[in-house]
DNA sequence: AATTGTCTTATTGTCGACAATATTACGAAT
DNA sequence: ATTCGTAATATTGTCGACAATAAGACAATT
């Protein structure tokens, strides 16, 4: 009888719940397993999420599934319609313009507060991170890497106001990305890969404490990275739109 | 029989959950009560909230009430602690520091918006709201009207992600100034009100499509308001702490 | 054959009860 | 009197079952 498939590590870190030194309660643990699974591409965008199956396979009731569910409907990962189940989100093209214009805005204010508030520790590990990010070759573990990348630039800012808000507006991004890359692999399209040069200039701005050069440097990589997958989205969209006809 | 003493009609809507046509689930009616329990006073910050009672009260189930519950951990307004209970939300001047900040930068960009997308109809309701908050008497009843004119900036913004993240910035806000308006009347202090010569000001601004003017405005506004609740937050710490001693 | 109404079934919404844990009260030892 | 350990209690965490609803199958009617 084969248990909990989707109970694996956890790539990227939740948002910051500040847990008492209790230890985990199931719900956190359904909670990151369930985000795990739509964050590495498992439970796809758009899937149907039923809670019986998934409450059995994770052997747990559908009671505290849902709780689950409901935190990650706040996360902007699921997508509730009563009596018609969850599903993974799907962003239209607006979407993504909306949530990466008010990524920009608060990322850049996370990145110049960083900027001035790095240690000499985490100037090593930044770099170190972003060694890690050029060698990695699967495009999903570069994505998470990616993904973790920046979360650590957040938590460096000191500003938890701000890393919260960013973490729940990136992860319905971070999720359309995957669903982009394996649409593409699917089609036969060319899997492309993050622009990391891009990275690099600006781990080495905030490292400089040039809070401007980090900023720019943050906009053109966020820019770039997301009008790409922008396009990409409306076209598949486009394409599914004209074989309904 | 004393039934739902809670179920009241809501003074501020609910963030954008598009709901179906289908009627309102009972989740979804304890999420409102309690929100608009916390939002009027009613629940105060800090304040425990046990699960049992205001089951009952709701009349309603205890996991029904746990999934509305969780949505509001989301939406900042509570904290949970693992078999510690939930907790109404408390800031620290540090919290509401970060908030403020964080919120100005999404609003000015709102504002802007709202100043290029404002149709006449919508200019003549922003005033109408306008002369209302100005002679509304009742402190409680101002701040309500105070956070629905700011709501409807928003939603004129058209910026979707933008105004649920504000929803959620300014709902704990908003609460602590409740309560530092309870706890003022408790200790004979004057009961300050919210300063009303910058609304005035700001929606002037958005009306006539000067967005500098607007954006300025509203940092000025904002700064001005929430600096003065932080400061008496700060002083109502340090006074429950030399009480302690 | 197409359409519509009914019935079945799959799935979600809601509930009450039991198990696990923290808090409190209380008594014994120092 | 104080402190520590232990039991009682209150409260939360989790579960399985029943009720309400929507989606799909199927037959009767035109």
């Amino acid at each position: 009888m084969p248990k909990p498939a989707l109970l694996l590590p956890v790539p990227a870190s939740p948002p910051g719940r500040v847990q008492r030194v209790t230890k985990e309660s199931t719900r956190d643990k359904v909670y990151t397993s369930l985000r795990n699974a739509i964050l590495s591409g498992r439970l796809r965008c758009g899937e149907r999420v039923k809670e019986i199956p998934l409450a059995e396979e994770l052997g747990v009731s559908r009671a505290i599934l849902r709780e689950a569910m409901q935190q990650l409907v706040h996360e902007g990962l699921l997508e509730f319609n009563s009596y018609r189940g969850a599903r993974v989100i799907e962003l239209r093209p607006e979407q993504i313009d909306e949530i990466v214009e008010a990524r920009i805005l608060l990322e850049s204010r996370a990145v110049r507060l960083a900027t001035e508030r790095i240690h000499n520790a985490q100037r090593e590990e930044l770099n170190a991170f972003e060694k890690q990010l050029q060698r990695e070759k699967d495009p999903l573990r570069a994505g998470q890497s990616d993904f973790r990348l920046h979360q650590r630039i957040w938590q460096i800012s000191g500003h938890a106001t701000i890393e919260k808000l960013l973490i729940q507006l990136t992860s319905p991004l971070f999720a359309m990305s995957l669903l982009m890359r394996s649409k593409e692999t699917r089609d036969h399209h060319a899997s492309s890969p993050l622009p990391r040069g891009t990275h690099k200039r600006l781990i080495e701005a905030i490292c400089q404490g040039t809070p401007n050069d980090a900023t720019n440097e943050l906009e053109a990589h966020l820019t770039e990275n997301w009008t790409a997958i922008r396009r990409r989205v409306a076209e598949f969209i486009a394409r599914e739109e004209a074989e309904k006809l």
